[in-house]
DNA sequence: ACCTGAACACCGTTCAAGT
DNA sequence: ACCTGAACACCGTTCAAGT
């Protein structure tokens, strides 16, 4: 049983939002279901729960209905999930009235790919357990590459770089090169806040049984284990991200001066 | 019906294994289930029908046995999914009698990085439906970053770097850039893998109906749409892979002239 | 000793029926 | 128009019963 789950634990606060009265009238209804307000309980559900604990019928639960109305706006589980992802990759240009730029904003394309990069890493943080769904489900197009999901954000991505002076060739090397980087270092980063969460998880009475695993068969494990433990996500991010500039930096102008083929870029 | 599922497909292959005779004589029995050989089975299947369509009931069938045989040797679900990435990933180290060199036959810590990059990559391109699996399950230490999730290949990672003179430090900040470089290229990698097998599984009569969205309100997707459809996932691993040993490698030389402490590298 | 049948509590999904 | 009850074909898992 890896969640526990009783049949009685329907959320409170969402069955309260049932009862709340039409606020300004009109054709308003308490109950007031659709696709946008589905797709908003899915992500906190998953927020809250984890991605395994989703299914349609305590989805709809959270929602206070049977999981059978949601057939009426959802074709099927696959297509919620695929709802999820758009709607929490959608965020990425929403105006952020905090300290977030907007990315659209940028000074030049050092400055866009680190806007958009930060973007994509706020929304991995803000939502660890659903990244994994951004990371892999299948693309729309076989060369869409996640995380970078919608054709919107693509193409964004090589128009600035065009515009910058990148090559057809060295923009599409780049874009692949920059969407390998953001996979790979934000979900290990969802990962390890995952692995986090589920160690606290399990307290288990006994706080002895903490060592979990025996490392004196490997010296260099033992001698390096507290400097594993330390959490560097924030440091390592920018410095790789950095460097991937640099190297398309390097790219751009050698193509400038060359002015022949653009070389591999990966 | 992501996966058409009738209900009598028992693999002929494997139910004449059941009715083999028992070679050389002996304790060893026509069924002989075991959990080495039920890992087998569940790799094997995932391999052919995809890891969504494992399920402990199609297993016992593929083994010709009910579910319920299948928990006298694995304690259930999640721990038969550890085993099949305990029992993909081991196979790093294996004796490759082919083309493929021995890990710990090294000339040399670059000479090591090559080696054990493209051991787990020829793991990927062998298992695609598999890696996800190995990329996303829970690690057993919070330190161990995916795809390098067994101690043995953790220590000796860090021992290698050590040995040629990386400090504790610097090994630990390779060792995190190495796992983030391995996971983005090789998870893009399977699952582009995955789609283009998706698009072939769906012929769906109509041959017209190839052109899956319009992209006419992309100027620069469409421009470059030849150019994203190139498949260079060798070449972008090979040069991505030396463009971060370089890395490494000046690290560790700043670090010997200069004696100072190691800068962050991720 | 090893496997099976029956059972339980869950799934996703369909559809006639209720209001 | 919108939701529900009942039903179907599946799950993972337990356990007494068969051989």
């Amino acid at each position: 049983m890896p969640t526990a789950t009783s049949d009685d634990d329907r959320d409170p606060d969402l069955v309260a939002v049932q009862e709340s009265p039409a606020a300004a009238g009109g054709p308003t209804r308490p109950t007031g279901l659709d696709r946008e307000r589905i797709l908003r309980a899915a992500v906190d559900f998953i927020d809250e729960h984890g991605l395994a604990a989703l299914t349609m019928r305590r989805l709809g639960a959270s929602l206070g209905v049977e999981a059978m109305a949601l057939y009426r706006y959802v074709p099927g589980r696959e297509d919620l999930l695929d709802g999820i992802v758009e709607r929490v990759t959608e965020t990425l240009f929403d105006d952020e009235d905090g300290d977030e730029l907007h990315i659209e904003q940028h000074t030049g394309w050092q400055d866009y790919l680190m806007r958009l990069a930060h973007g994509v890493r706020r929304i991995a943080l803000a939502h660890p357990s659903v990244f994994p769904l951004v990371a892999s489900r299948p693309p729309a197009a076989p060369w869409v590459r996640p995380p970078l999901r919608s054709l919107r954000v693509v193409e964004s991505f090589l128009g600035t770089l065009s515009e910058a002076g990148f090559s057809d060739q060295a923009a599409v090397a780049a874009y692949r090169a920059y969407s390998s980087f953001l996979l790979g270092h934000l979900l290990l980063e969802v990962t390890q806040i995952g692995a986090q969460v589920s160690l606290l998880d399990q307290p288990e009475g006994d706080p002895e049984a903490q060592r979990t695993t025996d490392l004196s068969e490997y010296p260099s494990l033992l001698r390096t284990e507290p400097l594993l433990s330390l959490d560097k996500s924030a440091a390592e991010f920018e410095e790789s991200l950095e460097n991937l500039l640099d190297r398309l930096e390097r790219v751009l102008h050698e193509a400038k001066n060359s002015d022949g083929e653009v070389g591999d870029l990966a």
